[in-house]
DNA sequence: CGTCTATTTGAATGTACTCAAAAGCGGTGG
DNA sequence: CCACCGCTTTTGAGTACATTCAAATAGACG
């Protein structure tokens, strides 16, 4: 079995505990019998990262999308003037990627770099297009995914827009409980849309 | 034909006419035959609302996704102090409503109001879920229209934190030319994220 | 323990806002 | 068809939230 000898190589003693986040994440949308994990499983691959790797870079096309299976994906992109801004970190059960790249397949603008030792499952494109015709339900899957997801970034985007600084800090803290603990100030800041130097007088202000 | 009596109630003339936006929007992503074409035409309604007309009103849920065939519709939210923060205009060929409400079956907590006479096709929840089993190609239809969409929501999120007013309102004007004719200043610079006053100091500077 | 990077702090600055008032514009009724 | 009313846009003055730049301090990693 293909993905045993995966997970021998990533040193992982036990193939089920780690997929069992993505299931878990799966299972709250489709439902997959034994057959079609097998099918699942046959198609995905799982890779390990190490802390500060990069999955992609700008300029290239994004061969793949991840789930993180266990660890801290960080999406950026920049502007001409290095400036970075954080769009999205991805925890245990997230999709991440560059969609646009990904489905075009032309360049992608962003970096996806791990904030931890990551674990991910990864499908290629050609691998996708197998998983949705051999499994039509996924086709189903993504698109709830990709309405819950299309929610989440406008219902973000309208905080961010009509809340003043101070008070997005403060609903990222308490949306993200754990991510402060797990993740460099500057990063939090680039993602809140300020700089690191006002989110951390912002945080002096509170304690 | 149901259509066409519908068609005859809004007192147009030519059913293909005003369909034609709705088919060569679809039908760059799938291609329908002539049978699908009649079973979506027989699950789909098609209404009119006048210039100032609510599609729907925070605190509904939103019963149907709508596609403007002709005219344009704005979709807001206000927050406690009755400011309105614009989140889209959708215009031909587009989708609007409230996903998140329409899905879930929640009270909406935005407004979608027409800007001009405006002509729309509706599918209803259950109409939509008939949709999805009678032509699964759909399916995949949403999940690529989701997935332009978040690309596009996202693209545009990014460039609304990484440029400044003055460049964003290029922006918008570039993508979208004719818009500002169609639309008052207040409602741009509420997409926009900026005040009023301070658009029209914006626009002053430039010429 | 030293080096490199991340965070904190201070001072000055700017972008965009608020509030208020004036001007412009469009629609409606006399 | 003009006059008036209400809503939108413009303009002015003062203000605030958040930034920049620089320097000091604290933390992390080898």
């Amino acid at each position: 079995m293909i993905l045993a000898l995966l997970c021998a190589n990533l040193r992982l003693s036990h193939v089920e505990n780690i997929l069992d986040v993505a299931y878990k994440s799966i299972g709250r949308i489709i439902t997959l019998d034994t057959s079609e994990k097998e099918t699942f499983e046959s198609l995905i691959e799982i890779i390990k990262i190490r802390k500060k790797e990069r999955l992609l870079s700008a300029g290239q096309v994004c061969k793949y999308e991840y789930m993180v299976l266990k660890g801290c994906i960080r999406s950026f992109y920049c502007d001409e003037d290095t400036n970075e801004f954080t769009t999205m970190f991805a925890i245990e059960g997230w999709w991440t990627g560059d969609l646009g790249s990904f489905y075009r397949q032309m360049p992608s603008e962003y970096y996806l770099v791990a904030m931890e030792e990551t674990y991910l499952l990864r499908l290629s494109y050609q691998r996708m297009e197998q998983l949705y015709e051999k499994i039509p339900k996924f086709e189903r899957y993504f698109r709830i995914l990709l309405q819950n997801r299309l929610i989440a970034v406008e219902s973000f985007q309208n905080t961010l827009q009509a809340l003043d600084a101070e008070e997005n800090y403060k609903l990222f803290r308490q949306n993200y409980p754990d991510l402060e603990k797990r993740v460099p100030l500057k990063y939090i800041a680039s993602y809140l849309g300020i700089t690191p130097t006002y989110l951390s007088r912002l945080r002096k202000r509170k304690s």
